[in-house]
DNA sequence: GAGCACTGC
């Protein structure tokens, strides 16, 4: 929105807001959503200067308006509300605006200062594990007294000492039990000084005296400086969900397990509605279910489904998108019914089947389910089927639906449960053939939202902001902050740092974890230990804590509202990692995570408004080629009429049956062949597992599969932390030395076999910066891998030395990745008319070979070929003849892929033939 | 010299 200087403009544009506010809140509340949740309030941008009135900027403030009409009805409380805070804001623009040409005379001052400071800080890192000679030790700390002083005068009602906390060892890591010791210590100075006030009430009480325009609703005092928190009347809320929570725990000490069980399982909200649910699943084979978080609906319908009897018919298969989700589900409900996990309830997860044939109930991630419908197409064994979490449209849980739905029209005794949040179940019910709706409510505390309504222009500076805000004036409890990646979050952890050193040491110590998937385990593990007592934790988190991790004690959360998306390309065949606006859904579940264990609050850095209401689905954005495969091999022939709930991009599906088609998995009919019954076999995308079948002609499949699962795995191998990437890259480069030329491929292939040689030691991992997590995922995909070319009868052989033949089984799979050095030192694509370039952590960049092979291509700063070897032209011709000529190889001109589009429209109107035969 | 959201089989 436009700021607008003409007031009555603004105040209706306010109300405009408020308006669809209070829609959204209506929509939320025929759903029966917003039980607890309250409604969203508006936090300004906190315009005051930070470093040189670090503490006036944090005034309690109290707003005339909310202590009059508590009685008043809701839209005339929003209207009061909408008008008086303009006039409140321009006033207060005006008077900040003052504040801040004051502050700019003096900022000379400010400036000298802020310079002895960064001095101050740069010593502590420039010195850098170099001990100070003794000269230098007495000017730095000459330097860090004389800032201090200056900071002392400057607040002259400071009672605290300035101090740079000395848990900073020289690489800016903390030494945590050196900081402990300093928490403690300022607390039992404090506890004697003040006796028994904590520094931080000390403080409030200080500040609240201090301020001078008071507002905020009578029950809600904290409001901080520049943030102007607009509050409604919330205390009946906050009431009522405390109740309930008291009654669930009420009572149950000192009972047995089972008993505690099994009452906690009547508490739970979904209990009440176990009849009627019954009821519609006999009368409806379809049901979607919209079952708010802590219904206790995951663990308690296939209880209630056995109970009733649907296990005599068959298993109840419930699907989760994670597999700690599905393990952990089991484990809760094996506990519930007081039997063995992977007896009664078991579960089943790659590399793990924890069932037996006793097993009636169970979990199993989605993309399991869909490996198991290519051995039961009809889903013999089991009697319901319930997709949980279909709201996440994870790749897997979309060709499920349309599978199923499938199913369930020849298999009239099945039962499905399409479960929900509240935002999309509409969609599945009408793709569901209008399917029943059944609603159960869910448990769980109050969050307050407060947003911004404009966006943000340095976004990790407010956030920066908001955390020291919460931190010096909200009551104890930790703080989520979500960030897009690694690169931000190791931004944001140092202007965190930074910031502390300028605030000095108000208050308690933060504890800042990072936590992101890359991080290797020990230092995720961090994320979950509990705070010390006094400090506050502050969790910096991709998305991954938005779902996948759960992370107790948050009761505040940041919300700056982005997040990295990766889309695929299928025109160029490439990937890249986009930084995208989150849904309104992924904003709710963000909200969510600060409400898990007590009352929270979210700040969002944007308008919620602003955001489209969910995620693009995963099949729309993702590489087809596993997927069509896939569904070939379950007999749908034609894949541009197959009843997908959200079709993928014709043109994907295209270049997808395109590339099966070259890969010799389709045949020209578009009908699986041979190959493709044999690829369809390996998890693993369709040119890895070209290569794996293409191994056999080579005699190295061992080393094939071994190539094949780093791959798989990602580009998580090698670790490479900020401070120490020239001894990384250095232990990388060992990897590569021989007397020929090493391609990446080859050279993953040396990691594996050198980790093996040292018995899958994960000291060597550390020596190596290898990342042992990655390592043993590897081991354990080679192992499936090698189990399944025993499956398909293909030999295990070895055949370390002749590289030439594991190149050529490489290029078996990755043909068509192929590209020819150009004049300038870029490639260029041999069937395509595309540009790129080595990526900058290949083993080759910089050392150029004529003719590559290459995995994949990545879109970043440029367009990178990531994991390139070289390879011999001739061998194109050799491999894959059908698909290079030799005039493809004797000059590098962009050439026509007319012939093969043909080919594939060809298929397209086969299979549309064969459909109108049918 | 670039930069790796997150899952899943």
């Amino acid at each position: 929105m436009e700021e607008s200087n003409d007031p009555e403009k603004k105040i209706l544009d306010f109300a405009e807001e408020m308006n669809s506010t209070v829609q959204v809140r209506a929509s939320y509340e025929n759903l029966d959503e917003d039980r607890f949740i309250t409604e969203e309030k508006i936090f300004r941008d906190p315009v005051s200067v930070r470093f040189n009135k670090p503490k006036n900027s944090f005034t309690k403030r109290r707003r005339k308006s909310e202590e009059e009409d508590d009685d008043a009805d809701e839209d005339k409380k929003k209207a009061k509300l909408c008008s008086e805070d303009m006039v409140l804001d321009s006033d207060e623009i005006i008077r900040l605006r003052n504040v801040s040409r004051q502050e700019y005379v003096k900022n000379r001052e400010k400036k000298k200062v802020e310079a002895l400071r960064d001095e101050i800080k740069d010593e502590i890192m420039v010195s850098d594990g170099v001990k100070l000679t003794e000269k230098e030790e007495i000017e730095f700390r000459y330097k860090k007294e004389l800032y201090e002083l200056i900071k002392q005068t400057e607040d002259d009602d400071d009672v605290d000492e300035y101090r740079i906390p000395d848990a900073y060892d020289q690489e800016g890591c903390i030494d945590q039990k050196k900081r402990f010791a300093v928490v403690a210590q300022r607390y039992s100075e404090r506890r004697s000084s003040m006796r028994g006030v904590t520094e931080q009430e000390a403080w409030e009480d200080h500040q609240a005296q201090k301020g001078t325009v008071r507002f905020g609703s009578k029950d809600k005092k904290k409001v901080i400086d520049g943030y102007e928190f607009v509050f409604d009347d919330l205390a009946s809320f906050v009431e009522e969900s405390s109740e309930v929570k008291t009654g669930r725990h009420r009572g149950c000490y000192s009972r047995t397990v089972a008993e505690k069980a099994r009452e906690e399982r009547e508490l739970l909200p979904i209990h009440a509605y176990r009849d009627e649910l019954l009821k519609l699943i006999e009368e409806n084979q379809v049901l979607v279910i919209v079952g708010e978080t802590g219904s206790g609906k995951t663990t308690q319908i296939p209880q209630y489904l056995q109970e009733a009897g649907y296990t005599k018919r068959g298993k109840i298969g419930c699907t989760q998108p994670r597999r700690v989700a599905a393990m952990s589900v089991a484990s809760r409900v094996a506990q519930e019914e007081g039997v063995k996990l992977g007896h009664e309830v078991g579960y089943s997860i790659r590399f793990e089947d924890c069932t037996s044939d006793k097993t009636v109930v169970k979990y199993m991630t989605d993309g399991m389910l869909l490996r198991e419908l290519l051995t039961e197409p009809k889903l013999d064994s089991y009697s319901v089927i319930i997709i949980d979490e279909a709201h996440e449209r994870t790749l897997c849980t979309d060709i499920l639906f349309a599978l199923v739905k499938d199913v369930a029209k020849v298999r009239p005794d099945l039962r499905l449960i399409i479960s929900s949040a509240t935002l999309e179940a509409k969609k599945f019910s009408d793709y569901f053939d209008s399917a029943r709706i059944y609603l159960i409510p869910g448990r769980r505390y109050p969050v307050e939202k407060f947003f911004r309504r404009l966006p943000e222009v340095d976004y990790l500076e407010t956030v920066i902001r908001t955390v020291f805000q919460i931190h010096q004036t909200e009551p104890t409890g930790d703080i989520l902050v979500f960030l897009t990646g690694q690169e931000e979050i190791e931004t944001a952890e140092t202007k965190l740092k930074l910031r502390m050193i300028d605030l000095g040491t108000k208050g308690s110590e933060i504890i800042i974890s990072p936590i992101y998937s890359n991080l290797p385990t020990e230092l995720q593990a961090k994320v979950f230990e509990p705070a010390p007592k006094g400090s506050r934790k502050v969790v910096l988190a991709t998305n991954i804590a938005e779902t996948s991790l759960t992370i107790d004690g948050i009761r505040y959360v940041i919300d700056p509202g982005y997040c990295k998306i990766n889309s695929y390309n299928p025109r160029t065949g490439m990937e890249s990692l986009l930084v995208t606006p989150i849904s309104k859904a992924s904003a709710e579940q963000r909200a969510g995570r600060s409400g898990r264990t007590g009352p929270g609050k979210c700040y969002r850095l944007y308008n919620v408004k602003d955001l489209e209401p969910t995620t693009i689905p995963e099949i729309q954005r993702a590489n087809l080629a596993s997927v069509v495969l896939t569904l070939k091999s379950l007999g749908i022939q034609d894949m541009f009429n197959f009843d997908f709930m959200d079709a993928p991009p014709e043109n994907a599906l295209l270049k997808a049956l395109e590339l099966l088609y070259a890969l010799g998995a389709l045949d020209g009919n578009g009908e699986m062949t041979k190959v493709g019954e044999r690829m369809v076999e390996f998890p693993v995308d369709p040119m890895l597992s070209k290569m794996i079948v293409g191994s056999e002609k080579y005699k190295c499949s061992a080393e094939i599969i071994t190539i094949a699962a780093m791959l798989s795995v990602g580009n998580s191998i090698f670790y490479r932390p900020k401070n120490q990437q020239v001894l990384a890259d250095n232990a990388r480069m060992n990897f590569y030395v021989d007397t020929e030329k090493v391609g990446d491929h080859i050279a993953l292939l040396r990691v594996y076999n050198s980790w093996k040689d040292v018995n899958y030691s994960t000291q060597w991992c550390y020596e190596n910066y290898i990342q042992s997590k990655s390592m043993k995922r590897a081991r354990d995909i080679r192992d499936q891998l090698r189990g399944l070319l025993n499956k398909i009868g293909i030999e295990l052989t070895s055949n370390p030395n002749d590289l030439d033949a594991i190149k050529k089984a490489i290029l078996a799979g990755f043909f068509p990745h192929s590209a020819k050095l150009q004049k300038d030192g870029s490639y260029r694509r041999v069937k395509e008319p595309q540009t790129v370039y080595v990526h900058p952590n290949s083993g080759l960049f910089g050392a150029p070979s004529k003719w590559l092979v290459y995995h994949e291509l990545v879109l970043t700063t440029k367009e990178y070929m990531r994991h390139t070897t070289e390879m011999k032209p001739e061998w194109l011709i050799e491999i894959a003849p059908h698909y290079y000529k030799l005039k493809d190889i004797e000059e590098s001109q962009p050439k026509k892929t007319q012939r093969r589009r043909e080919k594939a429209r060809t298929l397209k109107v086969d299979t549309n033939k064969k459909k109108a035969k049918r």
